[in-house]
RNA sequence: GGAGAGAUGGCCGAGCUGGCUGAAGGCGCUCGCCUGCUAAGCGAGUAAUUGGGGAAACCUGGUUCGAGGGUUCGAAUCCCUCUCUCUCCGCCA
C-alpha cells in the first residue's frame, strides 16, 4: 500500500504510474472520498475535544458534590453529533481505503517503462546452451520414459496440472530442495523456516495477493483460509505488526514450501510438463531490510538465487521487468530464466523483487534503532531460490543423453546418495 | 466435541466496585554521575499512530489497552459478538 499522504500529494505521478502499469485503480473516487473524509474529520475532532474537556469537568464537579446535570444534558447532544459524524466518516474512510489497497506499488526509477513482457530488457546471459547432436526431448517425455514422472496417474488422483514423481524423480525433487536449503543456510546466511501452508485473509492482504487476485488462489470452503501461492506470504507475515531492532537487519529467511495456484486464465498455456502446475515446490528467500540498503540486498538476493543455477551448471539469463509486467506489490523485479533446450527458449525459474515499504506498510513491519525518534517501515524483499519443479524440468532437458538417461550435475550428487545418472 | 482461564506499552506484569490511568511496578534500552577496569550503585528519560503550529527544540488536538458493536456526559474497566492463546476431559495423527 502506498502512503495515503503520498497519493494525496502526488496524484499526477500516481496517475502516470497506473498508466505505465496498465492499471485501472479509480483515483478520482479516492480523491473525492479522501477530501470529504478530511472535511468531516476536522469537525469531528473538535467535537471530540469538547467532549473530553467537559467530561473532565463533570468528573471534577461530581467529586466536589456539585450538580452536573446541565453539563450532562448538554453533552448528550454533543455525543449524538459525534456518533452521527462517525457513521458518516466511516463511509468515506472505507471508500478511500478500498481504492488505496488496490493501487499497485510505485516502480523504482531504474525500472523501464514498457507495455508487456516483450519490453523486458535482457541484462545478461550466463552459461552456454549445450549443442545436442540429437533432437532434445521435452522433460515430460524424458520423465515419462524413465518412469520418474507420471502425469496420467496424477490426473486420476487430482486432475490436470498436478505432478506425480516416482522413484528417482521423487528423490531428485527432494534432493534439490535439500541442496538449495543447504546452500542458502550455510553459504548465504539465511535462517531456515518451515511455515504454515495455509494462511488467513489478513496475511494474504498484507503481501498484496488480496483483495485484487483472489481468483488466483485456492480457498478452503467454509473457512477463511487460503493455500499459499508462495512462501512469501507466510514468511513475510512472520513479523507483521512488529517493531524490529535496527541492529537485527537485514533479517533473512529461507523456506521450502509447496505452492498452490489456481492458474485461472492460463488455460491452454504450458498444458504439458512441470512448468505450470496447481501444486509445485519452491525454496523461497525473504529479507527484511533497512531502507537504505534494500537495493544492495536485492542484488545480493539475485546473486544467491543465481548461485544455485551456477552450481547446477544450467544456462540462464537475467531480465529486468518493465512497468507493464511488474507485479502488483513490487517496486523492482529481476526474473531469472533458465534455458529449456526442447522449447528452445528461456523460461522463468526465479523472480527476485524489492517491495520497498509496500508490504511492510500493509503488514505493520517496522524497525527502530539507536538515535531514532520514530519507527520506520522496513523494506521487504523476496525471490525464488529456486522453483523446484522447473529446476527438475530444466535439469532433465539440459542433462539428457542420447540414450534417454539423465546425468546428474556433480554438485547435486551428494544429495542423491551418490547417484550419477538416472536410467531406466 | 465438552468445561474453564486469558488477550494491556520493546518484554514481563498491575489496573478491571467506570472519571485524577496512555496506563503502577519490574526488566530492557538511552543519557548523566560514581568506580582503577568490569560488575554493582545513584539520578533522569523511554508507547504507537494521525492532524495543526514552528526553521528547529518544542507546543498542541484526535485515536489506540486482541477486533467489532453497545450502554454512558465519560469505558482498559460494564454488556454483546467474533478471533486468537492457554489448561483439563474426550477423540485422533
Amino acid at each position: 500500500m502506498l502512503e495515503i499522504k503520498y497519493v494525496r500529494q502526488n496524484l499526477f505521478e500516481v496517475r502516470q504510474m497506473l498508466e505505465n502499469r496498465n492499471d485501472s485503480a479509480d483515483l478520482n473516487a479516492f480523491e473525492q472520498a479522501d477530501e470529504k473524509r478530511r472535511e468531516i474529520l476536522a469537525g469531528l475532532e473538535a467535537l471530540r475535544h469538547e467532549r473530553n474537556v467537559v467530561s473532565d469537568e463533570i468528573a471534577g464537579m461530581k467529586k466536589n458534590g456539585d450538580d452536573a446535570t446541565n453539563r450532562i444534558i448538554q453533552m448528550r447532544e454533543v455525543s449524538a453529533q459525534i456518533k452521527s459524524l462517525e457513521a458518516e466518516i466511516a463511509e468515506f474512510d472505507e471508500k478511500t481505503k478500498d481504492v488505496l489497497i488496490r493501487i499497485p506499488n510505485m516502480p523504482h526509477k531504474s525500472v523501464p517503462v514498457g507495455k508487456d513482457e516483450n519490453d523486458n530488457p535482457v541484462l545478461y546471459e550466463v552459461g552456454t546452451p549445450a549443442e545436442f547432436d540429437f533432437t532434445p526431448q521435452a522433460h515430460w517425455t524424458i520423465g515419462e520414459k524413465l518412469g520418474i514422472l507420471d502425469f496420467e496417474r496424477a490426473a486420476k488422483i487430482a486432475g490436470a496440472r498436478f505432478p506425480l514423481y516416482l522413484g528417482a524423480g521423487a528423490l531428485l525433487e527432494r534432493a534439490l530442495i535439500n541442496f538449495m536449503l543447504q546452500a542458502h543456510t550455510t553459504e548465504h546466511g539465511y535462517t531456515e523456516v518451515l511455515p504454515p501452508f495455509m494462511v488467513n485473509r489478513n496475511s494474504m492482504t498484507n503481501t498484496g495477493q488480496l483483495p485484487k487476485f483472489e481468483e488466483d488462489l485456492f480457498k478452503l470452503e467454509n473457512r477463511d483460509y487460503f493455500l499459499i501461492p508462495t512462501a512469501e506470504v507466510p514468511v513475510t507475515n512472520i513479523h507483521q505488526q512488529e517493531i524490529l531492532d535496527e541492529a537485527r537487519l537485514p533479517v533473512k529467511y529461507v523456506a521450502y514450501t509447496p505452492c498452490f495456484r489456481s492458474e485461472a486464465g492460463s488455460y491452454g498455456k504450458d498444458t504439458r510438463g512441470l512448468i505450470r502446475q496447481h501444486q509445485f515446490n519452491k525454496v523461497e528467500l525473504v529479507k527484511f531490510s533497512h531502507p537504505d540498503t534494500s537495493y544492495d540486498e536485492l542484488e545480493a538476493l539475485l546473486a544467491d538465487a543465481e548461485s544455485i543455477l551456477k552450481k547446477l551448471e544450467l544456462p540462464y539469463r537475467v531480465i529486468l521487468l518493465c512497468t507493464g509486467d511488474l507485479g502488483f506489490s513490487a517496486a523492482k523485479t529481476y526474473d531469472i530464466e533458465v534455458w529449456m533446450p526442447a522449447q528452445n527458449k528461456y523460461r522463468e525459474i526465479s523472480s527476485c523483487s524489492n517491495f520497498e515499504t509496500f508490504q511492510a506498510r500493509r503488514a505493520g513491519i517496522r524497525f527502530k534503532g539507536k538515535g531514532m525518534k520514530k519507527t520506520d517501515f522496513v523494506h521487504t524483499l523476496n525471490g525464488s531460490g529456486l522453483a523446484v519443479g522447473r529446476t527438475v524440468a530444466a535439469l532433465l532437458e539440459n542433462c539428457q543423453q542420447p540414450d534417454g538417461s539423465v546425468v546428474i550435475p556433480k554438485a547435486l550428487r551428494p544429495f542423491m546418495g551418490g547417484k550419477e545418472r538416472i536410467t531406466n
